[in-house]
DNA sequence: CTATAAACCTGCTGGC
DNA sequence: TGCCAGCAGGTTTATA
């Protein structure tokens, strides 16, 4: 699932491969995929502008166009951007865009579920609009971190889940960062004391930078900008480790649903201390 | 405010 | 071996 490391990896790959190529043309394949607009529309609107520079806000890549528009891509579960060889055939292309080079960037999605809008450049603010902080941004501290923390008691999961609080973490990461903090998945946000808080913060980090310094985690369908998968996933403690022993304890991973969300932890290492769990430890 | 569920989709897995 | 129900999860929307 692509996070905040898988985008920000192939924000950075299309940097340097992108940067200065025209679009020729657009092909639209499912129509659902650029949200409302007219599929006419769309590809006469990209024709022709070219890549000035790319970004990432949260989990959204940004592709910044010289006719003053937007290409903002939410790959959501299973869509890929990445630039294929004019012959290759994908096919779960449902967005292809020519490039002036011959080159051809597709946006490949199986579930058809991620989403590609071009908005005026001068309309970010209201795609950002509901994105809370960027977790590696110098602003986002501590204590940023503890502001928004405080006013919520629902479980520390769902919070960090939750794209208004923090822009960018998805079940891999959130599951990562509380195992590097140490902090059990169903603790009340508004419980965490301020060392907690400090851990947690260097734990998001942490896990994020770890991840795009290895292309992303690779799981399911995750591919960078030239279709390649990342290899992060060695890196990973907990999440889909369920009943493997933990690295650093060896007490076996657990999984629970929290927020209808696959949650991987180690009962050792992330203790609770103030949640009842659902089946009661068994005394002999 | 909080929680839960359904909807959007299809590939993959596990059980029989 | 083959079939199929159910799971996977980011986000929005609806409902309690």
């Amino acid at each position: 699932m692509p996070e905040l490391p898988e985008v920000e990896f192939v924000a950075r790959q299309l940097q340097t491969e992108l940067v200065g190529s025209r679009v020729v043309s657009a092909h639209v394949s499912w129509a659902r995929t650029i949200g409302d607009m007219d599929t006419r529309e769309f590809a006469e609107r990209v024709a022709r502008q070219t890549v000035r520079r790319i970004g990432r806000r949260g989990k959204l890549l940004l592709i910044f166009l010289d006719g003053g528009d937007v290409l903002a891509i939410h790959r959501r579960m299973s869509g890929n951007l990445y630039i294929s060889p004019p012959a290759t055939e994908d096919p779960y292309t449902r967005v292809s865009f020519s490039l002036d080079d011959g080159r051809r960037l597709l946006y490949s999605d199986p579930r058809k579920f991620g989403r590609l809008s071009l908005v005026a450049e001068t309309d970010l603010d209201a795609t950002f609009a509901g994105l809370g902080p960027e977790p590696l941004a110098r602003e986002f501290t501590p204590d940023a971190l503890a502001q928004r923390l405080a006013t919520t008691k629902r479980a520390i999961k769902a919070t960090l889940l939750d794209q208004a609080v923090i822009a960018g973490l998805g079940n891999i990461y959130a599951d990562e960062a509380l195992y590097c903090a140490g902090i059990h998945p169903l603790r009340p946000a508004n419980s965490l004391t301020r060392d907690e808080i400090v851990a947690l913060h260097g734990g998001i980090q942490t896990v994020l930078e770890t991840g795009i310094r290895y292309g992303g985690t690779t799981i399911g369908r995750h591919r960078d900008a030239f279709n390649e998968a990342g290899t992060n996933v060695a890196h990973l403690n907990v999440y889909q480790h369920t009943g493997q022993p933990c690295r650093r304890c060896g007490t076996p991973i657990r999984r629970i649903v929290v927020a209808q969300r696959g949650t991987h932890y180690c009962p050792h290492c992330q203790p609770d201390s103030t949640v009842r769990e659902k089946r009661p430890a068994i005394r002999e």
